[in-house]
DNA sequence: CCGGATTTGTACGTATGTATT
DNA sequence: GAATACATACGTACAAATCCG
């Protein structure tokens, strides 16, 4: 479980647990986590400590939190192709939080910028689509 | 200034604070930021909410923070052409946190995964790299 | 529609550990 | 060694959103 002489930090040893749990499929997506304070209690932990680890996951992409509902694991949203234009380039990044707050992008999910020869750019959801080149 | 009237979290304000001065370039790529005490004291915040506001800027690849030294912009780093071969396709995410580790990857660094049709896929860090259609 | 219970968000304070300068 | 600075972790309190009977 979560041990305090291990070298590492106790809201990462919970973080890594969570997100185990995550990846093996014992929290399918879409479902709910524990509350931060039944975290808290079942770990021994403070809540501060537990709101890092999800925050920790949550910068990852993994879940997403409501206020006043809970954590879910987020699912998997299905991608549109998007195709890299000839002569056209693409980087990515991490959307500011006002323009997160703007586009409707959730937590620990970046943007993929496209920028067109003539110069123009256009910014994507990273979680909704997938580059192709055909 | 920050205004605890407004209705915006309070760290959330001293992050757009200090996100302008880093877009506007009165802070410059590679230079420090005030140190967190200072910071707390200069905004009339206690340290957590200034610590906050830093969580943020680095969950958005703006600033990277090293223990014992402080906080800095983080430059920009040239990135290298990245050609996506035909009939691949690619996504991007955050990776996790060991991923991110074990690949020294900043905070607030996506990845961009390559899948070639053969099924193999290659992990690039999101800030080294353009994706490039020739 | 309303009230209460639950849950996350914000913000304070304090203490100690650890890395860097 | 000393000073500085960030990291971790505890505790507390109240606010705000959501849900449910």
């Amino acid at each position: 479980m979560i041990d305090p002489r291990r070298d590492r930090a106790l809201y990462r040893q919970l973080a890594d647990l969570l997100r185990d749990q995550i990846n093996q499929g014992d929290l399918a997506p879409g479902s709910q986590l524990p509350s931060e304070s039944s975290l808290a209690q079942t770990y021994g932990l403070a809540r501060p400590a537990v709101r890092q680890a999800i925050a920790l996951l949550r910068s990852e992409g993994l879940i997403t939190t409501s206020r006043g509902y809970g954590t879910r694991v987020r699912d998997e949203i299905e991608r549109r192709p998007l195709e890299l234009p000839a002569g056209a380039s693409a980087i990515v990044r991490m959307p500011s939080e006002p323009e997160r707050a703007a586009l409707d992008i959730d937590d620990g999910v970046p943007v993929i910028e496209i920028r067109m020869p003539d110069g123009r750019s256009a910014v994507h959801p990273g979680d909704r689509v997938f580059l192709l080149r055909p």
